[in-house]
DNA sequence: CTATGTGAACAGCTTCACAGCG
DNA sequence: CGCTGTGAAGCTGTTCACATAG
């Protein structure tokens, strides 16, 4: 469509960065930016913010820099916020109950419109309240993600549930997963899958603390 | 000390998501394992997983495969979390709260023993119930930390909060960082920081979820 | 003179293929 | 034989340096 070349996946991470970044420049009242202050900021190259944006298209303007407001715009084009998605959550307990009282769903575009869990103990719980959510069933599942088209899911459910229950997602109809399960889902390669393990950063970090140390 | 060789990052990475799947294999009494089958459950290939677990020693043998508990007990010495870290978190709200009862803490080495909020109505409340960790004043940061010896903390603040109590983390004496707030942290370059920003990934999947469907 | 966009050079990571050990 | 450990080859991503545009 508009490049065939093909894009490293880094640079598609960083493109959530800049966006970020943007906006908080923006929210400042700063009006245009060069790639040196756009990498500063998140602690890049020059070089890497130019090229990163190049692989999407001609954004820049030489001798001036970038449009903030402008370039806000393409990247949430690119990256599919500029429109709203809506998105259900599995798993109502500790993180899902956090994830479902999260403001920046709306922020970057993204609708909670529903949750499930299999505890009947929480059926009907409104999460947050006053949002309308209510816990569901899963049961439930395939009806719902049917009858409204939702087409991603964030599953929060414990290690030993999530396999099965990100195969009654996709069943159901969801294409992409936000995965806070301790597990490697095997899935379709057609389902795009991101997966956040709060015990493989904590690992990190500690590896990186007693590794340092002792150089 | 045991390999002055360099070891990619990525590496590094992966050895978390290894010792993971091997606590999922003991736990099924699965007693030995190839490169070939612990790849296959994490979708890596058998040459990556050798080569990787080769940066830090000889762990296999040959013809029979790598011993799972022996692996187990190197791998956690290696990461640092076959001994029990202090862990402060700075920031009570949802998030916040979730972590502090996320059970996985304790399970991956990490023991939380103390809770900053900049908000007075919090003060003193005990999270989770029964955990003995109360809520405290930002203005108790610096005592506590240097008391108890902490070296690692959560930082679930907001965006605008953010660099300014990270400044205060690493002021106190806190050396790695496990950064939740949606803002690139600016700090000296021997402090480790992880940041987990939920927006970016709920990007990564808008993207390759309209990406991939007008490919 | 300033700052982008980009081919070319470079660096880093992964895959290959096989020697060597059990 | 089966499976690990590892140089060498191949590939992907990053940095450099400069032509080009305002």
């Amino acid at each position: 469509m508009e490049k065939k070349e093909h894009i490293p996946t880094p640079a598609v991470r960083r493109l959530s960065l800049y966006l970020r970044q943007l906006e908080l420049f923006v929210g400042a009242g700063r009006q245009k930016i060069s790639s040196k202050q756009l990498g500063t900021a998140l602690r890049l190259s020059d070089a890497q913010v130019r090229k990163d944006l190049a692989y999407f298209g001609q954004f820049g303007h030489p001798g001036i820099g970038y449009r903030v407001p402008e370039l806000i715009q393409r990247l949430r084009r690119i990256l599919g916020t500029d429109k709203l998605s809506k998105v259900l959550v599995v798993g109502v307990g500790n993180l899902g109950r956090a994830l479902l009282s999260f403001r920046g769903f709306a922020k970057h575009g993204f609708e909670v419109v529903a949750a499930f869990d299999c505890d009947p103990a929480k059926f009907g719980e409104e999460v947050p309240l006053g949002s309308g959510v209510r816990v569901q069933s899963m049961n439930e599942l395939s009806k719902v993600v049917r009858h409204q088209c939702i087409r991603l899911g964030v599953l929060t459910v414990p290690a030993l549930a999530a396999q099965s229950a990100a195969e009654d997602m996709v069943a159901a109809g969801v294409r992409a997963i936000l995965n806070f399960a301790p597990v490697t889902l095997q899935l379709k390669p057609d389902i795009s899958v991101t997966s956040v393990d709060l015990g493989v950063h904590l690992e990190q970090l500690a590896f990186r603390m007693s590794g340092a140390s002792l150089g």
